[in-house]
RNA sequence: GAUUCUGUAGCUCAGCUGGUAGAGCAGUACACUUUUAAUGUACGGGUCCUGGGUUCGAAUCCCAGCGGGAUCACCA
């Protein structure tokens, strides 16, 4: 069977390279003055036009079966086993290094990279030479999608390569990619980047540019998934049900935070994207499931830094009839699990430090960990005091903070930074948690936890709330706060309320901050780096030929 | 939002006290049948982010704007 017609310098005993009536060649392709195009560009353009008046498709639209992958030949090929002899592979071409009637040229899939080598007369058995003279030599270009196939094999230098006895033209590319070579150094038998494509707005703005480059990157965003992997897989063993709720509320709530906000045209009403999930997931605890948990893009209309995206993701998660002290056990558990499925250890790498997620992890009060890091007892003390003490402290302080933003603002200045190995800090004040069940035996405290590490805070989590008695109080305390001007301070959800007057069972939530998280397990400084397509203001492109107005009448 | 650095060829970067731009890689052409940052020779390639200003003359100095990075503030 030929499924791999149209490719007119093929060989014809090939599946995939058969040749079949060429395509008739298109109109040559004029300079489209849509952009400027630079030299190199125009240049790519022309060769379509020659490679159709050749009779190739520059865009064939068969499927080209792959046998193998780059990296698995370059793991598991052996000279005295002489396997891999028929391979069949597909990726970009991204160098080449033309000897006269033969060449070497690099091909990189989707695993990794590997040598080809291309003879004239081995790809050009009969007269004519025009695939290996004009197609290869002179008509493709880096970054170009090809198809070869052919045997594996070491050259005298050792390098496992493909002899290629085929090789077909599956994409052409119009836009040069950077090249970026690598060399070991002699000397000191390092690695060596040369031409690196460094630039984070051209890398955050391409980042298909990044990805075909910059082989880490793709690593991480991998190891990104396989995080997400490896929690949901986690959550699935213990029995947890996955679910959705709405992005768009009409209501924003579970978080202190300023929204996005939005109009539905045919309800004829603002929206707001969520900001966290909390209360749509605790609804369904009242409704009967003992666990819930959703990994949800959140939105916040805040500032952005290498710590904040706009739109960021996070795993949430509520279990019936459990507290938080056991929430703290399965974060433990769930974590290490991640740096095991990630690393196959429990150490990770993090800039200076290297981290360690074997359980079990340091728990602190928040007192204790400020009379730790301060020698300051702050348990007894009144606001009168705790402004003294952050005095003291060189803790900068306005006036309209009251207790437990004074206490919070010691601890974020002379704690957190310093928690870099993983810590839960435990019970913090109630009014800076207007979501978490009043401490069972400490007044004025919650049931809350945060995971620290790195100095930053990775989740958070609380035995719930489920008196809504009480919840009604906390949400009215933070519609006070509204009324003064805190512009992130709650609103009141009757639905929710409602909600938990039917019954909630005693539960520990849960939420977990995937792009932190990823950034500790790749080693990685800033957000955007985990994130494909960080939020950026528009590039300044040059204007495309104005479209003519649709005619609507 | 504040401070600061930054924007030059497809990529990485030079470009001094102002005189209309250079290098390496990439590209084009030729040579070369196991190279590997292949090599050799030759040749092309620029809206110096944008707009003003100063000047005989601006990539360079000044002002404004736009984009980006870093740090800080708010926040996860």
């Amino acid at each position: 069977m030929c499924f791999y017609g149209g490719r007119g310098l093929t060989l014809p005993e090939s599946d995939y390279f058969c040749s079949l009536t060429f395509p008739a060649p298109r109109p040559l392709s004029k300079p489209i003055p849509m952009h400027h195009l630079s030299e190199q560009e125009q240049i790519r353009r022309n060769k379509l036009d020659e490679l159709r008046s050749l009779g190739i498709d520059p865009y064939p639209s068969e499927l080209f079966d792959v046998n193998f992958y780059a990296q698995e030949i370059q793991d598991n090929y052996h000279p005295e086993l002489n396997n891999f002899q028929e391979v069949t592979l597909a990726g970009r071409l991204m160098s080449v290094r033309v000897m006269g009637k033969a060449s070497f040229a690099e091909l990189m899939d989707s695993s990794g990279r590997i040598q080809l080598y291309v003879n004239r007369d081995e790809i050009c058995p009969g007269e004519d030479k025009t695939l290996y003279n004009a197609v290869f030599k002179k008509l493709l270009d880096l970054g170009d999608f090809i198809g070869v196939k052919g045997y594996v094999f070491k050259t005298q230098v050792g390098e496992t390569s493909v002899h290629v006895k085929e090789l077909v033209l599956l994409s052409k590319s119009l836009h040069p990619l950077p090249v970026v070579r690598e060399a070991v150094d002699e000397a000191t038998g390092e690695k060596k980047t040369y031409d690196a494509f460094t630039d984070p707005e051209a890398r955050y703005r391409q980042r298909y540019v990044d990805l075909v480059v910059n082989p880490q990157v793709r690593d991480t965003f991998v190891k990104r998934t396989q995080l997400v992997q490896a929690m949901r897989n986690y959550l699935n063993d213990k029995g947890y049900l996955e679910v959705e709720t709405p992005i768009l509320q009409p209501l924003y709530g579970g978080a202190a935070a300023r929204p996005f906000k939005t109009f539905h045209n045919t309800l004829d009403m603002t929206l707001y994207l969520r900001i966290a999930n909390e209360l749509y997931l605790k609804r369904l605890i009242v409704g009967g499931f003992d666990g819930v948990y959703e990994f949800s893009k959140d939105f916040r209309n805040e500032g952005m830094s290498r710590f904040h995206n706009p739109e960021f993701t996070q795993m949430e998660l509520y279990v019936a009839y459990k507290d938080y002290y056991w929430m703290m056990d399965l974060v433990e558990e769930m974590v290490e699990r991640v740096a095991m499925a990630l690393h196959g250890k429990t150490e990770v790498q993090v800039g200076q430090n290297v981290i360690n997620f074997q359980r079990p992890w340091k728990r602190f009060t928040m007192a204790e960990s400020i009379q730790h890091f301060t020698g300051v007892d702050i348990s007894e003390l009144d606001e009168e005091g705790l402004r003294a003490a952050a005095k003291q402290l060189h803790v900068p302080l306005d006036p309209s903070m009251g207790k437990a933003k004074i206490i919070d603002e010691i601890f974020g200045e002379h704690v957190e930074p310093k928690l870099i190995q993983p810590t839960f800090i435990t019970d913090y004040p109630v009014e800076m948690s207007p979501l978490a069940k009043k401490h069972r035996s400490k007044p004025g405290l919650v049931e809350r936890f945060e995971a620290i590490c790195n100095g930053k805070e990775i989740c958070n989590a609380f035995s719930e709330l489920n008196d809504p008695i009480d919840q009604r109080q906390r949400f009215e305390d933070q519609l006070e706060l509204g009324k003064r001007g805190d512009t992130e301070a709650m609103v009141l959800d009757e639905d929710f309320l409602r909600a938990l007057e039917y019954g909630m069972p005693p539960t520990a939530g849960l939420g977990i901050g995937i792009d932190r998280l990823s950034m500790i397990m790749t080693n990685s400084n800033s957000i955007q780096d985990v994130l494909f397509f960080p939020q950026m203001k528009p590039e300044k492109l040059e204007k495309a030929p104005a479209k003519p107005e649709a005619d609507n009448s």
